[in-house]
RNA sequence: GGGCCGGUAGCUCAAUCGGUAGAGCACUGCCCUUUUAAGGCAGGGGUUCUGGGUUCGAGUCCCAGCCGGCUCACCA
């Protein structure tokens, strides 16, 4: 920053600095030796009346940020902000005596501060730290954001997240709510004899997910890697070498477009279990979720969005039967199980859902697949238009189309479909769960028809991973796995209505500077 | 990447049909020893996102660009 680019208030505000400096006070020292935080006075004296706080005259020292000065001639208050809550203080000359109440005079919003001194109360009743001695922490050379309409360019709150925290004090529960979730996650999983692992964030093939990956280069082994897409082929790994129950919690990178539920970076909770299949995995699935509400929200039931959550009941459904019963009416007659795996029903029912979204106000979601794609994928496109959206109450859709589904295990009685679930929650995929595939000849022939897809020019279809069906053929126990969406998840459980809003630091294109 | 909407003081927002850029908070000075959106008096602060254009005159109209939001495409 040139000298020419700094605001008056800035100017202001280092002129305040040197004049603490002219006191004979250190700018930036080295500690404060706190004896609470801020949470723990309101804590432990909040239920102290006048009198019992007189009696006491309990001393502490406390440290936060000054968001709120109102000085009075020769006294003044200030409110200090810490640990998510404000605490006052109230410092006169003659208590803190001249050179702190001259320091007191050239705070600013902002500032950082120490203060020593006894607990009261005011006349108005509020608990306040009458001030013996202030001690300078730091200063903020740069203007807070206004005090009680606080920070609402989306823009700033997520570039200078720094800045929504210290004003915006919802940001912080948002956060702490989510760090709660994924303790919870990894307390349940590690109660049901789950072993928690860490498996390569840069792979040499992007496997596990059918997804656009990023792409690195490794300078000593001139390689080129791949920022993982899933971890899913590397935890199936570890099935096969004995370790019967592992999961991750951990960042996945996917090359995509960026919206209110996606962002290029992302967290992924995933978890395999040996000897369990999709149903095994669906149960396991509902307990989990429970047990995470209760720990996060200490109940089942929530608002998000405008809905009232609920997480007692389960709904399943089959895709097929997902579609049929949330097909628009006005579309003309909706589709029969049959007609929902003929290639040529299915482009019947998809011109015809295409034709009613395109008269609906808006611009609603059309059925967007290939002429030449196979039935599962058009099915499952379908599906997405189709009924996505109206899956608000938690919804397992079970019975994925096999073309889109290259590492899951062919139902017994209709190999066109396999043993894997979506959840749906508030309109969103939550988790994503199946019967592992573990016959290698099938994985084989299963990466084949990928590659296929792939020199048609899908640029998500799966990679052929050689290694990997070389681990399945040493013998990979029948296995459940399933990841979740940990962003998603906080987005349910915060009421946010963006995945940015639970991401602290989402990507953004980086800000121009001259 | 496409469509729609937006960008004005540090922050939150106004500005009529194209006619002198405003308010609140924040900030500066003075007064004030229990206030809390403290109060009183007096002040300062603007490249209206950037660059072009139209016009006697542009925050306002036109073109291009930058950044963001919503949405579609893509995807979880």
């Amino acid at each position: 920053m040139s000298s020419s680019e700094i605001s008056e208030l800035v100017r202001q505000r280092q002129r305040k600095l040197q004049a603490i400096a002219d006191l004979g006070v250190e700018l930036y020292p080295r500690r404060w030796d706190f004896s609470h935080t801020l949470p723990q006075i309101l804590e432990r004296y909040a239920s102290r009346t006048a009198e019992q706080l007189e009696a006491e005259k309990v001393t502490v020292r406390v440290a936060g940020r000054v968001m709120a000065l109102r000085p009075h001639g020769k006294a003044g208050f200030a409110h200090l902000a810490g640990g998510g809550v404000r605490l006052q203080i109230y410092v006169r000359v003659d208590a803190v005596g001249e050179r702190d109440f001259q320091l007191y005079k050239l705070l600013d919003l902002g500032d950082l501060l120490g203060v020593e001194g006894y607990l009261f109360r005011t006349r108005t009743g509020e608990l306040t730290v009458h001030a013996e001695r202030l001690q300078f922490l730091a200063k903020s050379l740069l203007p807070l954001p206004e005090k009680w309409h606080g920070l609402a360019d989306v823009e700033i709150r997520y570039r200078q997240r720094y800045l929504d925290l210290m004003v915006n004090p919802e940001v912080r529960e948002v956060f702490e709510r989510r760090a709660r979730l994924i303790r919870a996650l990894r307390q349940f999983l590690e109660s049901e004899g789950y072993l928690e692992v860490e498996t390569p964030m840069m792979q040499p093939l992007a496997g596990g997910a059918m997804a656009r990956p990023f792409v690195t280069h490794h300078n000593a082994l001139n390689i080129d890697l791949y920022l993982r897409v899933a971890p899913e082929l590397y935890l199936k790994r570890l099935i096969v070498g004995g370790l019967d129950r592992v999961f991750e919690i951990n960042r996945n990178f996917r090359n995509e477009g960026i919206s209110k539920q996606h962002n290029p970076e992302f967290t992924m909770l995933e978890f395999y279990q040996a000897y369990a299949d999709y149903q095994d995995m669906m149960r396991l699935t509902e307990r989990l979720l429970r047990h995470a509400a209760q720990a996060v929200l200490g109940s089942q039931e929530f608002d998000w969005c405008g809905h009232r959550l609920s997480l007692a009941e389960f709904q399943r459904l089959t895709m097929r039967e997902a579609v049929i019963r949330y097909w628009p009416p006005a579309a003309g007659p909706a589709p029969s199980l049959g007609s929902l795996t003929q290639a040529s029903e299915l482009d019947r029912h998809i011109r015809a859902f295409n034709e009613w979204a395109a008269k609906q106000p808006g611009s609603p979601s059309l059925v967007n697949v290939r002429s030449d794609a196979a039935p599962g994928m058009k099915l499952q496109a379908l599906f997405e238009a189709v009924a996505e959206e109206h899956l608000i109450q938690p919804t397992f859709v079970i019975d994925f189309p096999l073309e889109v589904s290259p590492l899951a295990k062919q139902k017994p009685d209709d190999p066109n479909f396999v043993e894997r679930f979506e959840l749906y929650i508030g309109g969103m995929e939550i988790a994503n769960a199946f019967s592992e595939l573990n016959d290698p000849v099938e994985q084989r022939d299963r990466f084949e028809y990928q590659q296929l897809l792939r020199q048609k020019g899908d640029l998500s279809a799966h990679a052929i991973d050689e290694d990997y069906i070389r681990a399945l053929s040493y013998g990979m126990p029948p296995t459940g796995g399933e990841g979740i969406g940990i962003d998603r998840l906080a987005m349910l459980f915060t009421n946010s209505r963006t995945i940015r809003d639970v991401i602290l630091f989402p990507l953004l294109r980086p800000e121009k500077r001259e």
